[in-house]
DNA sequence: CTGTATCCCAAAGGATACTG
DNA sequence: CAGTATCCTTTGGGATACAG
């Protein structure tokens, strides 16, 4: 805020900062990312613990989403050799620090949920927006 | 996007937190969402003012991503009726909490950020990545 | 200046079936 | 148990043209 920044010009205070917000978000963004990171956050777990503990995952996207995180090096992925198989996976500690910045945006979240839900329907009933209106196509 | 979760069973420790980071991450989702928050919290800003601070955006997307965060009460729009027309967008006390959240989540991802590339390069050259490898379809 | 309207493509994600 | 493989639908978003 108090930064002294009336007016926007180029790059200023802005072109960068939002370059590494979307880098940031880059990694966490999906559907699952997050709400996987914090399962594996409290203890390792195993695959389909997760599957369990994400309600309405599909096994691909689990995959997916936990490939892409170990490949950032976010989520570790330990394999043993028992028979049947079993994997854990557990957040890395640079996840854990990502950890206190989603439960900043999770506080943020729940503190606002009802005045965003408000201002949602007061916009929609000002322009008349039934609920399914197309942005798009 | 919004259909997903069919039923609430229980609360295994994980599903009510990672469903309010979604509903989060679902408004500031978007390639865009983040840079014009962050670009509308110093000031407000007009309409071109935000296309030349947010370098990369379409009028098509800037419009579509005001609106959004119009609806949910993010950003506030003025529109001023003179000729030419002018329109001023400023984020909403309830964005400007949000900017510090956004802000851990930059620090964040600057100071991990070479770490990162190099949890990628590893994870690509142990496993035959190639850069552009489809993990769909 | 501040948008809208189309068209189109690519990526995300769901459903389902199969496997070591 | 822990995944893969395929197919298909939906959504995000870029390009471009038009308009109040």
């Amino acid at each position: 805020m108090s930064q002294g920044n009336t007016h926007v010009s180029q790059d200023p205070a802005g072109e960068r900062a939002s370059c590494t917000v979307l880098e940031a978000l880059n990694r966490i963004s999906g559907k699952w990312a997050i709400g996987i990171l914090l399962n594996g956050s409290h203890g390792p777990a195993r695959f389909t613990e997760l599957e369990r503990a994400v309600p309405g995952i599909s096994r691909r996207m689990l995959t997916l989403t936990l490939r892409n995180l170990e490949r950032d090096g976010l989520i570790s992925r330990t394999v043993y050799a028992t028979v049947p198989p079993k994997v854990e996976y557990r957040a890395t500690a640079m996840a854990d620090e990502l950890h206190s910045s989603l439960t900043a945006l999770t506080t943020w979240a729940e503190r606002h949920r009802e005045m965003i839900a408000d201002a949602r329907e007061a916009y929609d009933r000002e322009h008349g927006t039934p609920a399914g209106a197309d942005a798009d196509r």
